[in-house]
DNA sequence: GCCGTTTTCGGCCCGACTGTTTTCAGTCG
């Protein structure tokens, strides 16, 4: 069972335990359990079974006993129990957007509903105002979350390129307005998260409620909800959720700071500041014992307040940043800037839309000492295929590039991104690959395999001695298709000890490696590969999602191989 | 249910907003 199933079934079991009123720390406990297991880059359910999920923040006896019990009884027994005694349908009531488990329950016992389809009917009828507590607005609200539900889904995760997209156009908006101070994308999307749910903005103005009013009249926004001098909330056309908050400069780090986030590393955070007396919020940092407020015109002077070294966006998971940051010894990460080469990339010659002289003027552009050209190989299909023949051709063609146009500063590998076989044999002879610069070998076919042989196979690969690189590892599409089944850690240890490197690849659709796993990797000694898998020239500039995965994995520019020029990355293979 | 620079018991981040109330509970991020 996947750490997914199981986290997915933790939180039904908190929310169970939520509607049959247990003490909320509880069901707390057991939400935390469920975003540690999802964000744990190993296999929580071997961990429980050799007992040793405990390791895990936030996992404790009862919990490891249950995830054994899911896993020998395909459920949980405390979750069994409790769906004897409530309908397992009100679970899905409490994901409307202001109906929480408290309300769930209050309207199942006075009248018996537990459907989404009984909730509407009663809505529309008028039968839910009489409840106290409950009156005509919450049944507007009740009519509309679940029309949007249905029109737009139940509010979906977007892919983080498509979520920064919308926001740089909105902040650049209310930038462009009269009363705009700073303006500041905050949140998951500043983090450089896979996914984001919604966009969250941090603003200073000299009139805020003009500001607020603004952004309701971006063309890119469809509905808003009231605004005031605090902000506005809103939501775009396609239907993602806006925060914008504004405050004043003077408190523009402790805002900026709160609503980047994540939830987990201010929930920590704040935790340790309690224990120096003080308590974090988006206003500033108060002591507890007295009156002073530290107020903080930017993010370092809040972390330098608690004791801790500035931390990047990008680490802000409620990992181990925050005692890393205590001792000193936050990783300095890798950036765009220390990249010098994209290692995989297509052209017309496969199913790239630009030439190879049109990919090299581009990476040339971005300043690039080099670009391996990796089209694909002979088996590819989809009349893609690059036979031994055209390959070797185009090693010619890449030697007559660079006797032409290279030089010290700039010039072209001959590569190719290698189909590895159901068998995990490479789709070209050792003779053709023994002609390339550069070798990474990629899953392309045969996904569903069982994980002994999906992980058979790419070790094999790895372990091959001409293969440079795998490529993108797990082979998940994000928010489209789950990754292989596959023994991570197996495929780490033998690309360590083969000397084979591992890509982040930059297709925000991918981001594989993932950060989780990424770190993983360094931590064995595998060398990381940032690239872009740019099959036109513009998404070269996809670099800067590979980098981000690389920095949220905490990576120096010593871990990522392509920070060095190539004579040197050679050396390393 | 978890956990320990105060603790193996007694705490558990913090505030904004909403709708319903006459001062606050519920929900959310």
């Amino acid at each position: 069972m996947h750490n997914a199933e199981i986290a997915a079934a933790f939180r039904e079991l908190g929310t169970l335990y939520e509607l049959d009123g247990a003490n909320r720390f509880r069901v707390l406990a057991y939400r935390d359990a469920a975003r540690t297991i999802a964000e744990s880059p190993v296999p929580v359910g071997e961990l429980a079974r050799a007992g040793r999920a405990t390791e895990l923040e936030g996992i404790g006896d009862t919990i490891q006993e249950k995830i054994v019990a899911l896993l020998d009884e395909g459920e949980i027994p405390a979750a069994r129990k409790l769906k004897q005694r409530l309908p397992a349908t009100l679970v899905e009531l409490t994901r409307l957007p202001g109906v929480g488990a408290k309300t769930v329950r209050r309207i199942y016992d006075e009248t018996g509903i537990a459907t989404l389809e009984g909730l509407r009917a009663a809505a529309a009828a008028g039968e839910l105002s009489g409840l106290r507590g409950l009156g005509p607005k919450f049944e507007q609200n009740v009519l509309a979350a679940l029309d949007r539900i249905e029109a737009e889904g139940d509010g979906e995760r977007r892919l983080l390129s498509d979520v920064r997209e919308i926001g740089a156009e909105l902040v650049a908006g209310l930038r462009s307005h009269a009363a705009a101070g700073e303006v500041i994308l905050a949140g998951s999307a500043r983090r450089w998260a896979d996914t984001c749910k919604d966009i969250d903005i941090v603003a200073t103005a000299s009139d805020p409620t003009a500001l607020a009013h603004a952004l309701i009249g971006h063309d890119l926004i469809g509905e808003a909800g009231n605004p005031s001098a605090n902000g506005v909330r809103a939501r775009t056309h396609n239907g993602i959720a806006v925060d914008l908050r504004i405050v004043p400069a003077a408190e523009l780090g402790n805002l900026l700071q709160h609503l980047t986030g994540s939830a987990a590393h201010n929930v920590k955070l704040r935790e340790r500041a309690q224990r120096m007396g003080l308590s974090v919020s988006e206003h500033g940092i108060a002591e507890i014992e007295g009156d002073a407020v530290t107020r903080c015109a930017d993010e370092a002077g809040v972390y330098a307040r608690l004791g801790l070294d500035y931390i990047e966006p990008e680490l802000r998971e409620g990992r181990d940043e925050i005692s890393l940051a205590e001792r000193g010894e936050l990783p300095e990460l890798v950036t765009v800037a220390d990249i010098r080469g994209d290692l995989h990339c297509h052209t017309t010659l496969s199913d790239g839309r630009n030439t190879l002289a049109e990919m090299a003027a581009a990476a040339r552009d971005r300043g690039y000492a080099y670009l391996a050209i990796t089209d694909h190989s002979a088996t590819h299909g989809f009349g893609d295929d690059v036979q031994a023949g055209d390959l070797l051709r185009r090693v010619d063609e890449v030697a007559a590039y660079n006797a032409e146009h290279g030089s010290r500063r700039f010039r072209l590998l001959a590569g190719s991104e290698v189909n590895i076989g159901a068998d995990g044999g490479l789709d070209y002879p050792d003779d053709v690959l023994e002609r390339l610069d550069w070798v990474i070998a990629s899953v392309h076919t045969s996904f569903r395999m069982s994980k002994r042989r999906m992980t058979d196979r790419i070790v094999a690969a790895v372990r091959h001695p001409l293969v440079s690189c795998l490529g993108h590892p797990t082979g998940r599409l994000l928010l489209r298709r789950e990754p292989y089944d596959l023994d991570v850690d197996a495929v780490i240890a033998a690309a360590a000890e083969a000397g084979t490197m591992i890509e982040i690849n930059g297709n925000p659709s991918r981001r594989d490696l993932g950060d989780r796993h990424a770190r993983l990797a360094a931590e064995a000694g595998v060398p990381i590969v940032c690239t872009t898998d740019a099959h036109r020239t513009r998404t070269l500039a996809n670099m800067d999602f590979a980098v981000a995965t690389a920095r949220r994995a905490g990576l120096s520019a010593k871990q990522v191989a392509n920070t060095r020029t190539w004579a040197q990355l050679r050396k390393l293979l």
